[in-house]
DNA sequence: GGAAGTACTATCCTTTAAGAAAGTGCCAAT
DNA sequence: ATTGGCACTTTCTTAAAGGATAGTACTTCC
């Protein structure tokens, strides 16, 4: 009996596990949204600054990504009345929450390219 | 002159940067290689528990996503052979070091969901 | 001998994501 | 007056991802 409770205990808490994850990736999907984190972790930049440092990113997908971002409350769009306008876009406190993940996500794929070259 | 090469190298250093982001999340692509992963995390598993656990995940995608992870190194598969064959997949070692990704991933849904809920 | 369980594979079809290319509106410098 | 930069949007098209369904091969239980 005790058995069967904690069975069904561990089975909810990874049930729970795997939508907390799912929940994260969500967030997180398409193609860009990481790299773009990534880019904005180092410090703010304006739209043009973000399409030269993300290497192969269209203006379609850089504004799809940057407003779904900003819908979910990780980065903050500002209009910088300069000469031609800029656009400032900035990690929400929020936003730099997501820092760990993306630290993770850095060292790992630093780490895994040195093991595929030096494996040649 | 001393200015151009420092800003270069920090050019340089956010380029390695995002490729190293893109290169990890390209062995994670796919909706629920994650999620295998945190599976796995937890122990060995077969096949159909994995299926079980992974909600609405179909044989076709659970067969693929797993020959992808045992292509890249980062989960074993292994028939035992009981009375009907079982085949137990678990992390390699090497699967095991992205542990602190999934990690953070699972913490930061976690935390996310709880700050949607009370925020309504 | 049929049902049921395990571990898949194969086929087909739909949906989604993503890219390319062009265009918009605004301003500033030449 | 026109060129060029900034920050986008729109449209069209293609490629890839994913799902539903069915089927295979083997075995054991009733």
């Amino acid at each position: 009996m005790g058995d069967t409770i904690a069975v069904e205990k561990i089975s909810v808490d990874c049930k729970q596990h795997l939508r907390a994850i799912n929940d994260t990736q969500d967030l997180l999907s398409g193609k860009w949204k990481v790299m773009i984190i990534g880019c904005l972790a180092l410090g703010k930049k304006r739209y043009m600054e973000l399409q030269r440092m993300v290497e192969g990113i269209g203006s379609k997908m850089l504004s799809k990504e940057l407003q779904e971002l900003e819908i979910n409350g990780l980065i903050t769009r500002t209009v910088q009345d300069t000469k031609p306008i800029t656009v400032e876009y900035e990690l929400t406190e929020y936003g730099r929450t997501l820092k760990p993940i993306i630290d993770a996500m850095a060292l790992w794929g630093v780490q895994h390219r040195k093991k595929i070259i030096t494996a040649k």
